[in-house]
RNA sequence: GGCCCCGUAGUUCAAUGGAUAGAACGAGAACCUUCUAAGUUUUAGAUCUAGGUCCGAUUCCUAGCGGGGUCACCA
């Protein structure tokens, strides 16, 4: 049982009836664990401070009578508040124990427990270039796919790549018209394609007479005519290479691909049930809609008037692809930017009329912003995410080259690499989800403070001190980790489960961001007033090791989830 | 204009309706004969405005101001 359970028992024990919600204490000095009197006071009809005084005298006699409780010492009331002290060498005990049995799975609950559900997710273009937002996209899905997993859920992390729309006709007409006899870059390919997709973008935006050349090659696609339909192959196949690549390097493991090519036909085909049903009708010019407007959703257009279909057919297609693949889905994720989150209403409540009634969330991640505006392709004003990797990876080069002048170049490129992505993907999970970013390359490449190499740099120094330390393994002694320092991270290593719970009830990796930062940050203070080995008592620099390899679980743990790497040394 | 999101130190971000609003960067001042200075200590510095609900509001409600997004043939 934990600390905050067994002070729950105790306050019932004593005839506490109302909600019982601990909190923490502001100072160590007044306690560790909080009980506030509010709710308390309204049942009496007296003051919390009242309340307060006259409970604490009340639990605290029953603690001293009451052997069963020897982890909590005293409570004391601190205004509207009564707050318990803990048992130093009890608390470390549990946790410490606790963490060494479980180690990786140290935190985890079954809260999902048989539950299915996809996440969805970066749902990227191909022909187009990748740039920071989906950056931001794959860092929150691969940290949410962690968290529903610690919560016990089956989670299955699926990509839909949009291979067949407009956005593909207006890259190969670029491609023919300014590069038709030019050949790639070797290994660049799906950045080439970007970039002539983005060419291709602004040049008609200023010619809206060529527009229709590329809807030309837009419906000669959807026939899969004989004339593009080799190029669509070959430079599809650039893309999703690409693609792989940096998947695989930014530790992004998809169970399944669906492609727009292959769902778009059923979409169309849900449209006409739609129309059949009276659901959908057809609007001004023959377009087929669906009025959403008592829904406060505005009118949804399902079909062109030209009979071709739009991006929410194929979404409806994609829903049909995803039940025949997976059964019994309990819950269907769609990560996207939060420009969507009006789409996506629209298209949960449609689904919804077609017939579909698991739970579908959206989660609609903010903007990442320049310093001086939003990105566009259009205009060119896009950083591109191989560019950002390249200019984080050039400055952690300089730094690792600068300390470890014996490493080989293997060496240093390898460690080099891991801190410049543990930056990036720290820099990008560290804002709350639905916030826009500003993203400041300059901010990118400082590795100080709230950072990922901070995380790195402070279980690097665990290593070294676990290295140096020849001790044999035995059961510590710990009542000796009485240090306020001690205390205040053994009582931080302890809040790990509820962190995870939090992250997940609110769709928010960011609290384990901070969380893993307030663990490295505390640890760093012990570090600096307590020496672990360094010490005349033995008994002791056991005690301090076995807080070292715990507080070094708990922080891999939480890398793990944030898809970061640790790095041995640095 | 309708709807959605956001407004907190110079900057970037925290704070289940509760104790003195926390960090980081930047600025100023210290600390490497001491387990890795990518570290530690320390000084200055903030809740957009006006109402309301509440014992108590950065948090909830209303209005305004400011920023971003979105609103049928785009993805």
């Amino acid at each position: 049982m934990s600390s905050s359970e067994l002070i729950i028992k105790l306050l019932q024990e004593v005839g506490i009836k109302s909600e019982l919600k601990l909190s923490s204490v502001p100072k160590p000095e007044m306690g560790d664990l909080a009980f506030g009197c509010f709710d308390l006071s309204k049942v009496q009809g007296k003051s919390p401070v009242e309340c307060a005084k006259e409970l604490a005298v009340e639990v605290d006699s029953h603690l001293q009578e009451n052997k069963t409780y020897k982890i909590i010492e005293k409570a004391v009331a601190f205004g509207p508040y009564v707050n318990f002290y803990l048992n130093s060498g009890v608390v470390a005990k549990n946790i410490i124990t606790d963490i060494q049995k479980h180690g990786k799975k140290y935190g985890q609950n079954q809260t999902g427990k048989g539950k299915k559900v996809l996440i969805e997710f970066p749902s990227n273009n191909t022909h187009k270039e990748l740039h920071i937002g989906h950056l931001r996209n794959i860092c929150l899905g691969n940290a949410l796919t962690n968290i529903f997993r610690l919560n016990g859920f089956k989670i299955k992390p699926i990509n839909y790549l949009n291979d067949f729309g407009a956005h593909v006709a207006k890259c190969l007409w670029g491609l023919q018209k300014f590069h038709k006899d030019k050949k790639p870059p070797k290994g660049q390919e799906q950045k080439w394609l970007g970039e002539i997709y983005a060419e291709a973008s602004i040049y008609l935006e200023s010619h809206p007479e060529e527009k229709e050349q590329s809807f030309e090659i837009q419906k000669r696609l959807e026939a899969r005519d004989k004339s593009i339909w080799p190029l669509f192959k070959k430079t599809r196949q650039w893309s999703i290479n690409g693609f792989d690549k940096v998947f695989k390097e930014l530790g992004l493991k998809l169970d399944y691909t669906f492609y727009e090519q292959d769902v778009k036909d059923n979409g169309q085909k849900i449209v006409d049930k739609l129309l059949k049903d009276k659901i959908a009708t057809i609007g001004d010019g023959g377009a087929i809609i669906l009025d959403l407007t008592s829904e406060n959703l505005d009118i949804a257009l399902l079909r062109k008037s030209n009979g071709a279909g739009l991006y929410l057919t194929s979404d409806l297609g994609l829903a049909v692809a995803k039940n025949i693949k997976y059964k019994n889905i309990s819950e269907s994720i769609t990560l996207t930017g939060s420009e969507q989150n009006f789409y996506f209403k629209q298209l949960f409540k449609i689904l919804e009329l077609a017939g579909y009634h698991y739970k579908m969330t959206h989660i609609g991640y903010g903007l990442v912003m320049l310093p001086e505006g939003k990105m566009s392709s259009r205009t060119g004003k896009v950083i591109l995410y191989d560019d950002v990797r390249d200019l984080v990876y050039a400055k952690v080069l300089e730094e690792t080259t600068k300390r470890h002048v014996d490493w080989n170049k293997n060496k240093i490129a390898d460690s080099s690499l891991k801190i410049a992505l543990a930056a990036i993907k720290f820099e990008f999970l560290k804002h709350e989800a639905n916030k826009t970013i500003i993203f400041d390359a300059t901010m990118a490449t400082k590795f100080e403070g709230f950072t990922g190499p901070y995380i790195l740099y402070m279980v690097a120094r665990i290593n070294s001190i676990l290295r140096k330390a020849k001790m044999k393994k035995s059961t510590p002694h710990f009542d000796l980790l009485k240090e306020a320092e001690e205390k205040q991270l053994i009582l931080l290593l302890g809040e790990y489960g509820g962190v995870i719970e939090k992250a997940f009830d609110n769709y928010n990796p960011s609290v384990l961001t901070k969380y893993s930062f307030d663990v490295a940050q505390s640890f760093s203070n012990f570090y600096a007033k307590h020496s672990v080995l360094n010490n005349q008592n033995k008994e002791l620099i056991k005690a301090r090791l076995a807080l070292c390899a715990v507080t070094k679980q708990v922080l891999e743990n939480c890398l793990s989830i944030l898809s970061i790497e640790p790095v041995d040394v640095m």
